[in-house]
RNA sequence: GGCGGCGUAGCCAAGUGGUAAGGCAGCGGAUUGCAAAUCCGUCAUUCAGCGGUUCGAAUCCGCUCGCCGCCUCCA
């Protein structure tokens, strides 16, 4: 498998450090507040790559943060931690705040059939890790103390820039470097800060009452649960300078070895061609679009575009992807009820085969799935031909385990719903109207069953007529 | 000002030297009591524009135009 590695800006072999487990670290989310479509986009593509890995025998630890302190609002001394700010404004403790929205952003996640991280720490609970690393940085002489609060010197570590492409004198000739006082180069970022009055999230350091500088805590997790040197680091691409690079700078410099082998960045979601983000205030949260689309349909929408081009969002884009998602659950319905005991025949044995190698060809290629869609909605008209013709139970299984293997395992675009089975209230509730009508219809009383089947429409439930019978199906 | 990316049909989107995948929408047909679903056919002589390299370019090079991101917290 081939990705692209922000490093070097190459696309390259994919080769964990140990042949078969991988380590991943991709940075999580801040929980200040709901969760967004940008955070849809970055953590499906993830969790796409963590199931395709899987998916080819790997064995994967995933380990994603949570951020719930250290992260300033502006890069100033003075800054307010986003969490303590949003806290006053709920009016509950910083930690309960971060526990509200981590729960809201797994919700979410789960919602979008994002798997659980295999560990998802919070940077809270690794104050020791986090403070062991500053005072090797500070011993190595990559670090000075100043105000009290201490300070990475960028100037120490001559491979500064080199994941961003960034140099130092240009970085300086930018006009929105702003001078410190307490630092001794404008560059150099804080690794620990002092805590002054107004601050809640404040810890005991060898350098008194503090808090850890936002970088630090993903090179503190993700060495100690992955080792010095991890296989692979992702983000989103705002975070490659200057997060990821303050993160290769500090580790690098800690340690002595390289921090990440492969660092992987997925692009951004606009709205109307623009940076969707909290500060801009465009932004679009899942619950919102979550009450009008099926999940797995804005995965779907997330999917048709590759994790490292710009997805821009649209209505017309969603309906698009909802029409798509359900040709795809259309065939997998039928699928699953053809399917049976019985021998496959070579020409379904055949598409099975071409369906499995372009879909492996296109995922190798850096992650495309929306080849790897393609591939499959190649699939999807040729089975129902099939089927059309006549295919056999045994044929059905055979699509039905691969179709369900792809899509499901490894894409996670299945809905999870036995959708032959329906069992509220108000779906029993239709399928008595749908038998009725059935009768009507059976007395040729049409005029009355288009009625009945309009109004089930209405409610969410399409109605169809088949040569065996009458289908009930909710609509996405 | 510096660095990086993008511009492929009405919309979305693959394709990085060999003659334009796929989805949505549309149109014609089969099927259907009518629909829906499904299938068949159709839908870019052309890949922002202009030059160049090449037997051959959407793909490589140069220039022009347009858009976006990062350089400050952000997935």
């Amino acid at each position: 498998m081939k990705l692209r590695n922000s490093m070097g800006g190459r696309l390259e072999e994919f080769e964990p450090l140990d042949p078969a487990r991988v380590g991943i670290y991709v940075c999580g989310p801040t929980v200040y507040g709901d969760s967004h479509l940008g955070h849809a986009k970055s953590y499906v593509s993830f969790d796409v790559l963590v199931r395709y890995l899987r998916h080819t025998g790997f064995a994967v630890r995933y380990v994603q943060n949570i951020t719930d302190v250290g992260h300033l609002s502006e890069n100033s001394e003075f800054g307010e931690d986003k969490i303590q700010r949003q806290a006053a404004l709920e009016r509950v403790e910083p930690l309960e705040l971060a526990e509200r929205y981590t729960r809201s952003y797994f919700e979410d996640m789960d919602a979008l059939g994002n798997l659980r991280p295999d560990i998802s720490p919070r940077a809270s609970g690794h104050i020791p890790e986090q403070i062991e690393l500053v005072r090797t940085l500070l011993s190595r002489g990559h670090a000075y103390r100043s105000g009290g609060c201490v300070y990475y010197s960028v100037r120490s570590f001559p491979g500064y820039g080199k994941l961003s492409g960034r140099r130092l004198d240009e970085l300086l000739a930018g006009a929105r470097v702003e001078v410190q006082e307490n630092k001794r180069d404008p560059l150099d970022f804080a690794l620990w800060k002092k805590a002054d009055g107004g601050h809640i999230l404040k810890w005991r350091s060898p350098w008194g009452w503090g808090y850890p500088g936002w970088h630090l805590e993903c090179s503190a997790m993700a060495m100690r649960y992955l080792g010095e040197t991890i296989d692979v680091h992702g983000g989103g691409l705002e975070n490659i300078f200057p997060h990821h690079e303050c993160e290769v700078a500090q580790s690098e410099a800690a340690t002595g070895k390289p921090f990440a082998r492969f660092w992987l960045h997925n692009n951004m979601v606009t709205v109307d061609g623009r940076k969707m983000g909290k500060s801009l205030g465009n932004f679009v949260a899942l619950k919102d679009i979550f009450a009008r689309f099926d999940p797995a349909v804005v995965r779907l929408y997330i999917l048709r575009s590759h994790y490292r081009s710009p997805l821009d969002f649209t209505e017309e884009g969603l309906r698009s992807a909802r029409s798509a998602f359900e040709r795809l659950s259309e065939l997998r319905t039928r699928l699953a009820r053809t399917a049976g005991e019985g021998a496959g025949s070579d020409a379904a044995a055949d598409l099975a085969a071409s369906l499995s190698r372009s879909f492996r060809e296109r995922m190798d290629d850096d992650l495309d799935t929306p080849g790897a869609l393609a591939a499959v909605f190649d699939f999807v008209r040729a089975a129902n031909s099939m089927l059309d013709g006549g295919s056999g139970a045994g044929d059905a299984s055979m699509l039905r385990d691969l179709i369900e293997d792809l899509c499901g395992g490894v894409l996670g675009i299945a809905r999870r719903q036995d959708r032959d089975v329906l069992e509220t209230g108000q779906e029993k509730l239709v399928e008595a109207l749908s038998l009725a009508r059935s009768a009507l219809r059976g007395s040729r009383l049409f005029r009355e069953a288009d009625e009945i089947r309009r109004i089930v429409a209405e409610a969410g439930y399409s109605v169809r007529d088949l040569p065996d019978g009458t289908s009930l199906i909710k609509k996405s």
